[in-house]
Parts: structure tokens; C-alpha cells; sequence
DNA sequence: GCCGTTTTCGGCCCGACTGTTTTCAGTCG
């Protein structure tokens, strides 16, 4: 659902320039793109400020550097107009004529941009011919059969629109990436069952691991005489809500969690996924969830296209068939072929004619690129990279020899010190980071953080431990730390005589309030100077948000991030954290590259309250991946040993 | 509105599905 909140110009809360931050920038531009497909402009003024607003996103500078030394009009899709909105708004705190754009657009007519069928055009339809301008006039004008005399509209119109807007009442939304991937999974496996079905497999922001899914997508190669089979075939899979609608070669349906009620359904998720579920995953999908999917069905000789297609971005996309068409070539879903000598050919006719493609691989190759992992695939660079041959060599689960921040009944964990050691060990790990709660955390009024005291016990403890296992040659070390919190003013929880005692220090913000209703310098602020405290040593889930639940607190991560880098180049450790927590994912992927090419080491931590919770790191190493990170950049691929002088020596 | 080994105009990715039509517009991914 669009959320209308937060639709306005922002307003300057600052005395002096820049009055604006590159993320209010950013919003503004994307709502902007928003608005004037409602007000009806010209699509591709639309797409200019999408385009702008993404490539912001992109650029890593900061912003205020850049508008002073003139340089925002060498960013690609930012050229003299939105450029001048841009200095304007940072120097003056005014936003031009954009005022007078967002008076224009009645908020109600952004919340209609969630229902399912309808769109900008038909919105501004019947803005301007019936004058509706909220759901709740759209839905009784629908009622009524007022929509059906307007041209092209009919009563079908106006039944979708109705069941539209209670399944925008219903449907929260995207969903987790744990949630789709399970859902994905055994939807995967269903299909692929199925005889007839040569081969099935996931696609779209799934295969990506993207941090939420809108709706899952699979690819299904079947031969033409099987179609009809094949697509009753897939109707009948139990788990299955309502059927959007189904052609020869699409079918649109939304799931429910019956898809699991069969044990074989499980049994046919992926084992890397299911391991890494925890029991309240399962509780999550028994309670509330469905997912929209699609299945393409395509004849076997085609499926890699579709594949490739159907995996995205669409961005990707757009560079690949930008490539392609630089080499006179054409590329859709069905293959890749010469731009002349086709005649009227399309689709699958043309796609005979096309050159043949075993696998994604030989489609770059025929592009005279790298083969692209799914994950990269977002327009961040991916396509120089594989046209250069200069790809990271990804890391992999298996680089993955402990992680740092975990919990024990210490502070909020479930398990014992022992019992997160043991799972660590059967895991292969050969260290387990522990990073209890600070004293000053309290949730619902209960104190769950430890005292002073006993984070003293606590470390006489882990030092037994580890002498056992030294004396036993068990290749295992627990590492003391603390998960402390950043205060409000980023001075850290505890005396400093107690964070000397640990091997680090995760610093984490957790009372958001006073984060989030400030502005963004005051915030990047107060979280640099926690950094620099010398006994810092890991940033924690840096913005706090929770994927589907809440943004994270305003703050400019560039400049945290090249803050940190220049403490590493002086030899002093300052780490970031992926959270691997499928809640978390913080943080995000799109700043991984950044924070590498500025030295700044990642560490990848489940921030496990459990013996499951451990798994999670697998979802961390999928957002590693996703942000181009190798097994050099991540701590966690350190042998115990080496990650134990590492932690003691980079701190100065 | 942006962009240019086709630079100051004329493009800007491509196809399926649906519902409305009798050739196509709107939406979606």
C-alpha cells in the first residue's frame, strides 16, 4: 500500500544551508515522479525524476560537497532543471514550483495508486471527469455504476476495483525475504513435480535476495502439447487463494500458507532456507500470510531468456537491452536476436530465429559479458563489471567461521553460554562472538540489560570455557563482548573500565524515540562520536529499522561510513554489521560496496536470542553477496585465532 | 526532463493480459 504519510514538501527544520539532507532530496524527487504521472505529464518527464531521484541514491559523494563545487550536473540523470531544484532547495529551503504540484494532487489519489488494475490514467479519469478523490468515493462512485459510463469501462472494471480495494485492505504489502522464500520454495518444488513440467525455478526479487518480495515469480518450461495439462495441473495445488487470472503463458494467483499443511511441501524448500527458519517464521505463515505469484510457462528452448528476464531488476533489464540493442541486437523474455531480417516476426515466432541459449551464462556471453549472479543484478554497476571481466569473486556460506553478536540468558537470549557455544561448534564455527545487552536496556519497563558485575562473571566464565577447549584441542573460542548501547548524546552505556574488560564493543542505537525525532546531521553526529570512542569497535544494525515494521532513524550513512574508513587507514578497527536477522538486514546492501571501497571491514552477525537464531547468518551472507562483498571484506571468514588479535590489536 | 562516436532534436525497453473494443488503452512486471 502506498502510505500517503509523509507526502508533503519537507520543511527545513535548520538555521543555514544545506536546509535539506540527500535522502529529503531523494523522497522528494521520487514523489515527484509520482505526482506528475497523476497530474498526467509526459511519461518520460515522469521517468526523469525517477531516474534522478535513483541515481541521488547511487551517488556517494555528499551532496552538499558536490552542489558547492558545481559538479550535479555531471551525476547521469541529473541535468540543468532538476539540478536547479536541487541547489535551490539546500541553499534557500524552498522548493519552487513543486509547491504548487503537490497542492494540486489530492492525497487521495496516491493511496488509489495501491489498488491492483488501476493506475495513473484511470485515477486521473475519474478525478477529472466524476471528480473522486479518495478510495472511499472511488468505491461508492464503483457501487453506484457510475465508473462504467466513462469510455472503455465497464461493469468488469468496476468489480475489480472493488475487490481491488479489499484486497489493499487485506494485503499488508511486500513480504520478508524469509517469508518469500518459503513460500517460493515450495511453490518451486510443487511445479517442478508436475509431469510435463521439463523444469521449474524461482526468479524475480526472490532469486535476487532482495530484504522484501512483492510477489514471487516461476519459470516453467513446457512443451506446447502439455500446456493445458500442465496449467490445470498447477490450479489444483492446494494453498492456492484465488486465482488472478491465467493465459496460455501466464498464470496470476495468490498463495496461503495451506501450501505447507503437506509435509511434502516443506520437504521440497531449499535446505539452506529451511535450516535457517526459526519456529516463529513458521508461526508468522500459519497466522496471516499470502503472497501474490506468477508462473510463466514457456517451451524448453527459451526458458533461460525467461529466466533471465523474469530474475530482473528491471533496471538490469533495461541496461541489458540497451546493450544489446548497441550491437544491433534485440532482447525480450523469448531470446535474442538481429534487429533487422525478422520482417513482422515477435515473441516466440521471432525467437526461432534468435540465437540459442543453453543457460543465463551463454546470454551474456552472447552480450559479451560475465555471467551476472542473480543478486548483483540491480544497475549498481554490475553490467561494467561484467563487460570489464572485473566481477567480485563473492563470498560464500562456507567462508563463514563464526560471527560476533549473539545473545545468552545473560541478557535477553533463550539459551545458556554453553548450549550457543555447542550449536556454534556443530556448526563448524570455530569462534562465537558473544555480545550480551548493555546495563541501561530496558524493554516494557524490565531491565533485560547486564549489570557491571556480572559482565566481570560472565567473562571469567567464557575464559574457562576457552581454556577447556584449548586444553581438549577443540579449535573453538568464545569471544567477550557486549552489545552496548549508544546513548542519545553517542556516548556509550557502561564505565570505560568495563568496555577495556571485552574483546569488543558492538555499538548499538535501541531507544529510537530521540533518534528519529531528530534531524539527520544532529543524528550522523552523535553516532560518529560513539564510533570514535576508542574501545568502539563494531557498528550495530546502524539505522534500527525493521523490514515491514519501521524506517530506521534519519542519518547519513556515507558519511558515517567514510568517518570509519579513515579510523581503519589510521589502524584503528571500526567494523560495520550486517545484521542477519531477516528482520533487519542492516546494514542495507545498497551501501555494502560503499563502506568497502572505503575500507571499512562487515561482519556478518545473526544477533541470534537463540541456538536457531545462529542460522540467520545465511540470510547476511545473501545481502553480503547482493552488496558485491568477497570473503576479504567479511571478519567472519577469519580463522578464531585471527579474529581474536584483530579485535585486541585494531584497538587503540 | 535528460541525453548525444546519430549533440540542440527526437528519441527515451518490451511484451502479456485484461477489458474494452472491432483495433486498442491501461496496467503490470
Amino acid at each position: 500500500m502506498v502510505s500517503v504519510h509523509g507526502w508533503a514538501l519537507p520543511r527545513s527544520r535548520r538555521k543555514e544551508p544545506p536546509f535539506f539532507t540527500k535522502s529529503q532530496i531523494i523522497s522528494v524527487l521520487e514523489q515527484v515522479g509520482t505526482l506528475l504521472q497523476l497530474d498526467g505529464a509526459n511519461p518520460f518527464r515522469v521517468r526523469a525524476y525517477e531516474n534522478a531521484s535513483r541515481s541521488l541514491s547511487a551517488h556517494e559523494e555528499d551532496l552538499w560537497e558536490t552542489v558547492n563545487d558545481g559538479l550535479l550536473i555531471d551525476i547521469k540523470g541529473i541535468g540543468k532543471g532538476i539540478a536547479g531544484l536541487i541547489e535551490e532547495a539546500m541553499k534557500e529551503g524552498s522548493w519552487g514550483g513543486l509547491n504548487s504540484l503537490y497542492e494540486k494532487v489530492p492525497k487521495g489519489l496516491i493511496e488509489m495508486l495501491g489498488i491492483p488494475g488501476l493506475g495513473p490514467k484511470r485515477i486521473k479519469q475519474f478525478y477529472d471527469e466524476l471528480g473522486i478523490e479518495s478510495i472511499a468515493e472511488l468505491r461508492s462512485a464503483a457501487e453506484d455504476g457510475a465508473l462504467s459510463k466513462l469510455p472503455r469501462m465497464g461493469k468488469k472494471m468496476e468489480e475489480r476495483i472493488i475487490e481491488g480495494i479489499e484486497l489493499l485492505a487485506r494485503f499488508t504489502g511486500r513480504r520478508r525475504l524469509d517469508i518469500g522464500l518459503l513460500y517460493g520454495e515450495a511453490f518451486e518444488g510443487r511445479i517442478s513435480s508436475i509431469s510435463g513440467v521439463q523444469r521449474a525455478q524461482l526468479a524475480g526479487s526472490a532469486r535476487r535476495r532482495k530484504e522484501s518480495i512483492g510477489d514471487l515469480d516461476i519459470v516453467a518450461a513446457v512443451e506446447k502439447k502439455n500446456l493445458e495439462e500442465v496449467t490445470e495441473a498447477i490450479l489444483a495445488i492446494p494453498g492456492i487463494a484465488e486465482v488472478k487470472g491465467a493465459g496460455d503463458s501466464k498464470i496470476s494467483l495468490i498463495l496461503e500458507s495451506t501450501l505447507f499443511d503437506e509435509t511434502s511441501s516443506r520437504s521440497m524448500i531449499d535446505g539452506g532456507v529451511l535450516a535457517a527458519l526459526g519456529g516463529e517464521a513458521w508461526e508468522e505463515l500459519e497466522s496471516n500470510s499470502t503472497i501474490d505469484a506468477q508462473v510463466r510457462l514457456v517451451p524448453p528452448h527459451v526458458f533461460a531468456y525467461t529466466m533471465a528476464y523474469f530474475t530482473g531488476s528491471k533496471e538490469h533489464n533495461v541496461r541489458m537491452r540497451q546493450r544489446a540493442l548497441d550491437m544491433g541486437l534485440r532482447l525480450n523474455e523469448f531470446g535474442l536476436f538481429p534487429l533487422e531480417g525478422l520482417g513482422d516476426m515477435k515473441g516466440l515466432e521471432a525467437a526461432a530465429n534468435g540465437m540459442p541459449a543453453a543457460n543465463e551464462k551463454e546470454i551474456y556471453q552472447h552480450l559479451k559479458m560475465d555471467w551476472v549472479t542473480p543478486e548483483m543484478r540491480e544497475d549498481m554497476g554490475e553490467i561494467e563489471a561484467a563487460s570489464a571481466g572485473t566481477l567480485p569473486n563473492l563470498l560464500e556460506s562456507e567462508d563463514i567461521k563464526g560471527a560476533l553478536h549473539n545473545h545468552t540468558t545473560a541478557s535477553d537470549g533463550a539459551a545458556s553460554l554453553t548450549e550457543m557455544a555447542d550449536a556454534a561448534i556443530s556448526l563448524g564455527w570455530e569462534f562465537l562472538g558473544i555480545a550480551d545487552h548493555s546495563e541501561v536496556l530496558n524493554i516494557g519497563g524490565r531491565s533485560i540489560g547486564v549489570p557491571q558485575d556480572l559482565v566481570f562473571e560472565q567473562g571469567k566464565e567464557i575464559r574457562k570455557l576457552n581454556e577447556n577447549w584449548q586444553d581438549s584441542e577443540t579449535n573453538f573460542r568464545i569471544l567477550h563482548g557486549s552489545e552496548c548501547d549508544i546513548l542519545a548524546d553517542g556516548k556509550l552505556d557502561y564505565p570505560e573500565n568495563v568496555r577495556r574488560e571485552l574483546t569488543h564493543v558492538v555499538g548499538s542505537v535501541h531507544a529510537l524515540g530521540s533518534w528519529k525525532n531528530r534531524d539527520e546531521f544532529e543524528n550522523t553526529e552523535n553516532l560518529i562520536k560513539a564510533i570514535e570512542d576508542p574501545t568502539f569497535t563494531i557498528l550495530g544494525h546502524p539505522t534500527g529499522r525493521i523490514i515491514g515494521g519501521r524506517d530506521g532513524f534519519p542519518v547519513d550513512m556515507h558519511a558515517v561510513l567514510r568517518r570509519m574508513g579513515e579510523l581503519n587507514s589510521e589502524g584503528i578497527l571500526k567494523a560495520c554489521e550486517i545484521n542477519a536477522s531477516p528482520y533487519r538486514l542492516d546494514l542495507d546492501w545498497r551501501l555494502c560496496k560503499y563502506a568497502k571501497s572505503q575500507g571499512v571491514p562487515i561482519v556478518i552477525n545473526p544477533d541470534a536470542h537463540s541456538t536457531q537464531g545462529l542460522k540467520d547468518v545465511w540470510f547476511g551472507v545473501q545481502i553480503a553477496r547482493k552488496g558485491w562483498l568477497e570473503a576479504n571484506d567479511v571478519l567472519n571468514c577469519l580463522s578464531g585465532h585471527e579474529i581474536e588479535s584483530r579485535m585486541l590489536e585494531g584497538r587503540k
